[in-house]
DNA sequence: TCTGGGGTCCTAGGACCC
DNA sequence: TCTGGGGTCCTAGGACCC
């Protein structure tokens, strides 16, 4: 529609509006995975807390069923706020005693921890159908994804052709998910969103302006609770208002990202997309009961944290050359101190002594969470599974059957290793040799 | 909203170099 | 002794996302 401000010559480099970008964002996936395992919980309420154990009461919750959400569980409240709203229904302990047919009132919801292997797996089995399905896969976090179809599908037909990936996902894995269809990453999005659960919203070239014009900017993609409220101090309210504000006025205020905002607004996202490279930091953090001065009881954890930290790097073939520590003071202070080495290395030792190091400063604080990071990394494994150019069964940790369809995200994962993780160029070979294992590393990445 | 864990990207100041 | 401009790296913090 709109031609952006003479960016682009009229009539040359208007492909970008047609491309097909579909986004695919699984519901409640957590809660939906746990109905897999239980199908007896189709309709009920459930809640999957992180940070909980059965029958207890500490912990956040992960996720909400729907039908939790309307007793007011929300994501990320603590599990004790959770029960006090949805109590726990304790017939799966008592069971054999009351036959599902006898159903406690509809009061009462389903607790279960966070399975993460468990839920890894069958987003694995999505996976699979999603690189069946496009030619580009950028797979955002376990249970959402990027498709660039541009070359599968047309716009008339691409309803039909989300409703097919839809189905598929619906039929061979047995998770609903919702689709949205438009012609950049950033609309795609809000599209997914737009009539969740078990949505399918089709944003088409030439309507976006008129699709995002009415949403509350809380709504597009990288607007928090700070910039929404400056914002609205702005008396910017709407993706409309946005649309119209003055860009130079937004970038004075937000610097580069108000232009970025300015620009989704209308409608206008050129980012390609692209596959996922690899991370380029790995941490582990966790919060103590309450807050704690002790400085033992704080450095044993940081101790745990570091062991924790190396081994996954380990895990990951990554050497890393910053390794960095965090303290969260009440009420809720983040202070993060980190140190750079020489050059990179392996040294789960050296992760902790250096993280013990940087947290004396914070010795006489009271803290409630700690964390330890490793970032700088540095990827220069060459394993076994590559020099015979197939991945042996068994090879890479618990994979689930390698299916024919999981041979294609291997080879679409090659060009991320290069383009996008910028090594040196005396790595060529390596990412060569790597690539047929980093398409399962990713798998089981997140 | 009394705040769980794992990430990404951006900004800004200082050190240091040419 | 004072003055210029450009570039990179490091560190800390902030906002945001799932």
């Amino acid at each position: 529609m709109s031609n952006r401000g003479g960016s682009r010559l009229p009539g040359v480099g208007d492909e970008r509006e047609e491309h097909i970008v579909f986004h695919v964002d699984m519901d409640c996936f957590y809660a939906a995975c746990e109905r897999l395992r239980e199908p007896e919980l189709a309709g009920e309420p459930i809640v999957v807390g992180m940070g909980y154990e059965e029958g207890e009461s500490h912990g956040a919750v992960a996720t909400a069923s729907y039908e939790a959400r309307e007793h007011g569980v929300e994501s990320a409240q603590a599990i004790r706020k959770a029960l006090e709203r949805l109590p726990r229904n304790d017939s799966a302990e008592d069971s054999g005693n009351d036959s599902a047919g006898h159903d406690t009132p509809d009061t009462t919801g389903y607790y279960r921890p966070v399975d993460i292997d468990f839920y890894k797996s069958v987003s694995e089995d999505v996976r699979a159908i999603l690189y069946d399905c496009a030619d580009t896969v950028r797979e955002v976090s376990i249970d959402e994804a990027y498709l660039d179809v541009t070359d599968r599908t047309a716009w008339k037909v691409a309803e039909g052709f989300a409703r097919h990936v839809k189905n598929r996902i619906q039929r061979e894995v047995g998770v609903p998910a919702s689709v949205g269809v438009a012609p950049n990453m950033s609309t795609a999005k809000i599209a997914s969103d737009y009539d969740k659960p078990d949505g399918l919203v089709v944003v088409e070239p030439g309507t976006v302006r008129d699709f995002l014009a009415p949403l509350n900017v809380a709504e597009i993609h990288g607007v928090g609770p700070v910039t929404a409220r400056e914002l609205r101090e702005m008396s910017i309210e709407t993706a409309g208002d946005l649309a119209d504000a003055d860009p130079r006025a937004l970038a004075d205020r937000f610097g580069e990202r108000g232009r970025e905002l300015y620009q989704r607004a209308r409608g206008d996202d050129d980012r390609e997309i692209t596959p996922r490279g690899r991370p380029k930091s790995l941490s582990r953090e966790s919060a103590f009961t309450g807050a704690t001065s002790d400085s033992e009881e704080k450095c044993s954890r940081i101790e745990t944290l570091a062991t924790a930290v190396a081994e996954r790097a380990r895990d990951r073939s990554a050497m890393y050359r910053t390794i960095g520590m965090k303290v969260v003071t009440p009420p809720f202070d983040v202070h993060t101190r980190e140190r750079s080495l020489p050059g990179p290395v392996d040294d789960p030792e050296l992760v902790t002594e250096i993280a013990l190091d940087l947290l004396t400063e914070f010795e006489d604080d009271r803290v409630r969470k700690v964390g330890v990071r490793v970032s700088n990394l540095q990827f220069t494994e060459i394993d076994q599974t590559s020099l015979d150019g197939f991945d042996a069964p068994g090879s890479a940790k618990s994979e689930g059957e390698a299916s024919p369809g999981e041979l294609t995200p291997t080879e679409s994962d090659d060009e991320d290793d290069g383009a996008e993780t910028g090594e040196t160029e005396t790595q060529k070979f390596e990412t060569e040799t790597e690539n047929s294992h980093s398409g399962q590393v990713s798998l089981s990445d997140f």
